[in-house]
RNA sequence: UCCUCAGUAGCUCAAUGGUAGAGCAUCCGGCUGUUAACCGGAGGGUUGUAGGUUCGAGUCCUACCUGAGGAGCCA
């Protein structure tokens, strides 16, 4: 259309006074007799435009006059300071090239009022262009390379695991099956953690990130059937190393997001100085203190079962900071925990429970580097020892003390998001009862 | 899987067993500073599906479908 820059609506401060170009979508229009006021929409802000009937083209007017929402334009403008207009900048329009108009027998079905949860999220396609969809994906974004970032600097070395998997990495918890060749089964992988453990014994630190999968007909609030988890596993470590990089991991993503994406937190109203107080050290407490804090509070749990969503509740209400939660009886945990020396009836396992009642976000623990240990136990689970002697074999060959842990990066995205169901941190959720669009 | 609730215009919702209605969206008209703009007008319905009760059902009953909230399990 021109030589005139194009610019990105989150840089518009750097324009002011100048000519530019801006490429996106109509948000919403105002329409006042011979000025209007189109709203675009250009993937990295929202930018209020002014058109003048006077000042421009009739056909320009008239095409911006009668543009419909959505509809995907190109307007060229000068930026101007604006006190009036949302977001501090406005646009005195000049020019405008109408990409494609939304025709009028089909309106973008998404308008500016409210919508019910089953109309949004059968529109998800659509959805995402809306502010708070729009606002929570780019904190996930940032979530993310934040803990990208972490792990990288730190010596770990990113080493995916594979997504098909021969069998459960944890005995218990349901498998999505898939067909393979030649009447082979395989399944969806649930965790990365066992190939970790190989692959920490290679390169001493390692971490996978990767989409994860579990078959649970559960529909709450803080569940998907598909999720994304990043793994980190470190050789020649303990539980107390887990609890000091979960931590600090948890702490450098929240500074990223406050540092970075205050603006989108504004947007979805998040209480920013519940974030700003979160400061290691977190409390820790063992599973016989949590169990005791949560009959004091009324909770029906005994020694010995696992916490239920309402006891993570109640627990993360008795700290402001996420509550560290370890040495688990070892019959609720998976086989491959190493037992406390002092006390075998507990494992060297940590859960971190976000504040505000987001529960778990953190699991992980010490793994067994003993082969006789961790061959009695793949016995008295019944497991299959043939499929784990690859498993067996990384206690064969130089085996030492090593641990890791699992963040789960939907439940992070939540809290820091202060959102109330997990389905909105993924721009597509896949859930029991919704796999479209 | 179980428990609870809901399904009425494109969307969000009203309607005592007795003529299906409003706001938004769409269309037409008005407005030079609007902020989910406002003002006037128009079109828009097999009340989730199938049965049943009744003189009469959006409303009551049964089954099914779809969705939501919660439980168990978990990140």
């Amino acid at each position: 259309m021109s030589s005139v820059p194009r610019i990105a609506i989150e840089h518009a401060s750097q324009y002011d006074g100048q000519t530019v170009e801006i490429a996106g979508w109509l948000y919403n229009l105002r329409r006042s007799g011979k000025i209007i006021f189109p709203l675009l929409r250009d993937g990295t802000g929202i930018m209020q435009c002014v058109a003048v009937k006077a000042n421009i083209s009739e056909k320009c007017f008239n095409d911006l006059r009668d543009l419909t929402q959505e509809s995907s334009v190109i307007v060229r403008g000068r930026v101007r300071a604006e006190s009036r207009a949302p977001g501090g900048y406005e646009l005195d329009v000049e020019d405008a090239e109408i990409v494609q108009r939304v025709p009028e027998e089909q309106p973008y079905p998404i308008t500016p009022k409210e919508h019910g949860i089953e109309f949004l999220f059968d529109h998800r396609h659509l959805h995402l262009r809306s502010r708070r969809p729009h606002a929570i994906l780019r904190v996930r974004h940032e979530i993310i390379r934040a803990i990208r970032d972490y792990f990288d600097s730190n010596g770990f070395t990113l080493v995916d695991t594979p997504i098909f998997t021969p069998a459960a990495c944890e005995g218990t918890t349901t498998l999505f099956e898939v067909d393979y060749f030649e009447d082979e089964k395989v399944y969806l992988t649930q965790s990365g953690q066992l190939y970790n453990e190989a692959t920490a014994m290679a390169f001493g630190k390692t971490y996978c990130f990767g989409p994860t999968f579990r078959a649970e007909k559960s529909k709450t609030r803080r569940h998907l059937t598909e999720f994304w988890m990043v793994e980190p596993e470190m050789a020649y470590a303990t539980l107390e190393d887990v609890k000091r990089v979960s931590e600090e991991l948890i702490c450098f993503v929240i500074g990223r997001v406050l540092e970075r994406r205050r603006r989108e937190l504004e947007t979805l109203e998040r209480d920013i100085s519940k974030l700003e107080a979160i400061k290691a050290p977190f409390p820790r407490i063992s599973y016989d203190e949590a169990v005791a804090i949560l009959q004091r509070k009324g909770s029906e749990i005994q020694w010995g079962g696992d916490f239920g969503g309402t006891d993570e509740t109640l627990l993360s209400e008795e700290f402001e900071q996420p509550v560290m939660v370890d040495r688990f009886p070892a019959e609720i945990k998976a086989f491959y925990f190493q037992p406390d020396e002092q006390r075998p009836e507990v494992v060297l396992g940590v859960d971190v429970l976000a504040s505000e009642g987001y529960g778990e976000i953190v699991g992980g623990g010490q793994r067994i580097h003993d082969y006789n240990l961790l061959l009695q136990r793949i016995r008295e689970h019944n497991l299959p020892q043939e499929a784990f002697e690859w498993y067996l074999d990384l206690r064969r060959y130089g085996t030492a003390p090593h641990a890791g842990f699992g963040m789960g990066v939907e439940r992070t995205v939540a809290w820091i998001c202060g959102l109330d169901h997990i389905r909105e941190t993924i721009a597509f959720p896949r859930m029991l009862y919704r796999t479209r669009p």
